[in-house]
DNA sequence: CATTTAATGTGATTAGATTCACTTATACCG
DNA sequence: CGGTATAAGTGAATCTAATCACATTAAATG
């Protein structure tokens, strides 16, 4: 899958401008397939298909790495989003501070209740909803952060692929997708669900601890089966 | 990887509910495999390993392949979790109701200033960070939500892990990870990072906007080969 | 300046997951 | 009550991604 290669991109471009922080100025596969969690040769296969080349003993020149992913992952040019949804967690992205440190820029927020966030920290303006496409095609916005309730959020995701949309991080409930026959057109979605995602993690827990995982195959024990020790 | 079928499961499982509250009776390794993107086979493989059995014309159960997975999954008990650090990201994880749905008991907050979430509409308690231990043994927590700030990411995290937990959701933006003597043992942590999710979808952008995928072989070109039209 | 060593770059290999295609069982229909 | 259609179940084939292993290059050393 190739969708996990861009998600190694931005992971070797984040710990590269660690690097470069703590003053290196080159970095070996080893050190950042060490730190990504995957096998060196995957790095070097990861370079090699961007027609990144190192040297060939002294690894890669750390700045040079960063420019060259600088311009393949578009971090040259300034990269702007919106929040749909200014409630709980919405809210809280407005207030959040990393995003700007990682270029960024929250352009506006948007909520049936346009006060929801006003006066204190919140340097963000944030509009009602009925804004929404007026500041889309102003800003020239095309990334949105989908944070609205779970009964307006198919709704509000067509309203913001009308308006130009091209990519969705959503934390709505609803898994979002698109219909069959857009299947090929670029528009990106990424869902974060986070119930979801503490479930998984329960489910793991669950099925690692209670040997419900036949020892010999791996395969997984329906429960009645599963400790038959007699 | 059989992570992904986990995953697969959660998602099969949040559909069969939604079927049933509809009326249905009986669902279609198509049914699920449409509604969760796979294909029919799969569906058929993930339960034909759980030992999950159903009938060769009717289909599945719904109700009764929701208990298989209840118990495969441990939704049989109850499920509870703590949040560290109740700032932005985590305060509003404290005030999210969607947990309580998904059968998810958010049993107690920890903040260097408990304070930070009193009075208002929160119905959870928030304990200061030296009660973490005592709180943990008593209840018997398995699962930890990390929100606190990057800084003392990685200390909270191992207090958690001597703790006795035994699952994470970490929302700060250091990437945790098990070390390596330590790879064997059950332990799961999920990463959420916002900013990188964010990045990631302006990076697939990026790159399917930009003409920096050669259309014949789908290989990735170096910006500077990218256009070479002349 | 030859030799050793260290790291890249990449074709070949392996492993794993997905899909195909066929077999089997069973509900439904005439 | 036999025939047909439908969907599960599953071994085989295919596709994809990760890993290996080695050739290649360049620095370092004496």
């Amino acid at each position: 899958m190739h969708k996990d290669m861009i998600l190694r991109l931005t992971k070797y471009y984040r710990i590269l401008h660690k690097l470069k922080a703590l003053g290196l100025e080159r970095v070996f596969a080893n050190n950042l397939g060490d730190a990504v969690g995957v096998n060196a040769a995957v790095v070097r296969k990861d370079f090699s298909l961007l027609n990144i080349i190192g040297q060939k003993r002294g690894g890669y020149e750390i700045e040079k790495l960063i420019q060259d992913l600088d311009k393949v992952l578009g971090k040259d040019k300034p990269q702007k989003a919106i929040i749909v949804g200014c409630g709980r967690i919405g809210g809280a992205l407005m207030r959040y501070s990393g995003f700007e440190v990682d270029g960024i820029h929250i352009a506006a927020g948007f909520d049936v209740n346009p006060s929801i966030c006003k006066g204190n920290e919140c340097p963000i303006p944030v509009y009602p909803m009925d804004k929404l496409e007026e500041i889309i095609h102003e800003e020239d916005i095309r990334v949105g952060i989908l944070a609205v309730p779970e009964h307006s959020s198919t709704e509000v995701f067509n309203r913001l692929k009308a308006a130009g949309i091209k990519g969705i991080l959503n934390f709505t409930p609803i898994e979002l997708k698109l219909s069959k026959q857009n299947h090929d057109e670029p528009f990106i979605i990424h869902n974060v669900n986070i119930a979801l995602e503490l479930e998984h993690i329960f489910y793991e827990l669950n099925i690692t601890e209670n040997h419900n995982i036949d020892p010999d195959t791996g395969e997984i024990l329906h429960p009645e089966n599963a400790k038959k020790t007699h």
